[in-house]
DNA sequence: ATCATACTAGACTGTATAGTATGATAAAAC
DNA sequence: GTTTTATCATACTATACAGTCTAGTATGAT
């Protein structure tokens, strides 16, 4: 039987015991490294420690488990990336913080990478899981940037939208092609690199407004 | 038995009879929508309309019949964007083009699409084919743009490699967003809006050394 | 002591599927 | 005209796996 009474999605998590907890960290290594169609729940229940029944006395079947699994991982992912304090401070500070927690928080984690290459692999198939993960983390970030942009007028950007989504387009696709696609072995570029050339990027779209101011 | 006495990987592609055409074509439905586990043979012989024994005497296995497969469409969608004619003009006019060319053969194209899923989905499993696609289109991609950077240094873009990182990578993660993600019915961002900063992007970094220069 | 609950271990069932084997059909090669 | 070759259709084998069932253990409350 369901381990709560309201089982379906809602926006606080339902709280879970510790026998579930053991269960969703198991599965999170196998879902994580083999992706849904291949894990069997005969090696999340050994990953876990814990008997095949037992997986089913608390989730109605593989697919209700991973369901779980992902959006608990997929808040605690945002969580982890933006509710690092307040981020404040000048945009040459701030925006390499931001760029600087991304790559931490989702480069060198294997749990949050995998959730990126998991939700991309799993789209088609458990639509409203990539839905909650875009909306939760993809619309958030890029939210959360372009307000700062557009209450940081003398950065002079004209699309704050467009350019939130280069800023983090630009990370997620390093992510993407250094550490999923073997970009780090055949063609590395580091990430100072790109952190400074973003900053750059951005940074050079005022000198444009002061160009225009000093014209004038 | 294998359709070629040299089967492995080979620059140019051996040559295929009319069936193995058929049965290539009936597989990339499958397998692109599917992904590789969930694809059986028997869908796939269905898809070509051919026996199954039939696939099985011009391909060694399913691991076999999807290299092949995979290794035909990654030089098709590198030819595809690349081999479009000689990208000339103006910066101005030659970006806009690069992207109009890439999210056009590749956001609109399910096939190009569905191999860039595909390879970040197998990455794990089939790394020879991941380093493929990244060496073929990826790599030569950013090259090609690197290069155009270089060789016009009046647009002032101090680290090439990692602007065509920027620029490429912008597009890819769009797509991903967009196509992938459920981004366009959730957080939709027109084409021209993403396009129009990247250019603005690229084109500033030359009023910085324009400053330089007057301020010299 | 008894009962309820939560668990383990492992057998079991039904289904899906990779790959093979067999026999039939039809056209080309000889 | 017979053989060879490529194909189809279908049955078959072996295996993997989701999900269930059974039997038994540990624990804590009454």
């Amino acid at each position: 039987m369901p381990k709560n009474p309201t089982s379906e999605i809602e926006n606080p998590l339902p709280a879970i015991t510790p026998k579930q907890e053991q269960i969703l960290q198991g599965a999170i290594r196998v879902f994580l490294k083999e992706g849904y169609a291949r894990t069997s729940m005969d090696r999340v229940s050994a990953s876990a420690g814990v008997s095949k029944q037992t997986i089913y006395s608390h989730f109605q079947d593989k697919e209700g488990l991973f369901k779980a699994l992902i959006e608990r991982l997929t808040i605690a992912c945002f969580e982890s990336i933006f509710s690092t304090e307040k981020l404040h401070g000048e945009p040459a500070i701030l925006l390499r913080q931001v760029a600087e927690i991304y790559l931490t928080k989702v480069a060198d984690n294997p749990d949050y990478l995998g959730l990126l290459r998991l939700m991309i692999t799993e789209s088609q198939n458990f639509p409203e899981l990539a839905k909650l993960y875009t909306q939760t983390v993809v619309q958030r970030g890029r939210q959360m940037l372009s307000q700062y942009f557009t209450s940081h007028p003398e950065l002079g950007i004209t699309d704050p939208e467009a350019m939130a989504h280069i800023f983090f387009g630009s990370l997620v696709s390093y992510v993407i092609l250094q550490e999923i696609l073997y970009g780090k072995e055949l063609m590395f570029l580091s990430r100072d690199r790109l952190v400074d050339s973003l900053m750059n990027v951005v940074m050079s779209q005022s000198l444009n407004t002061e160009i225009s101011k000093s014209v004038q």
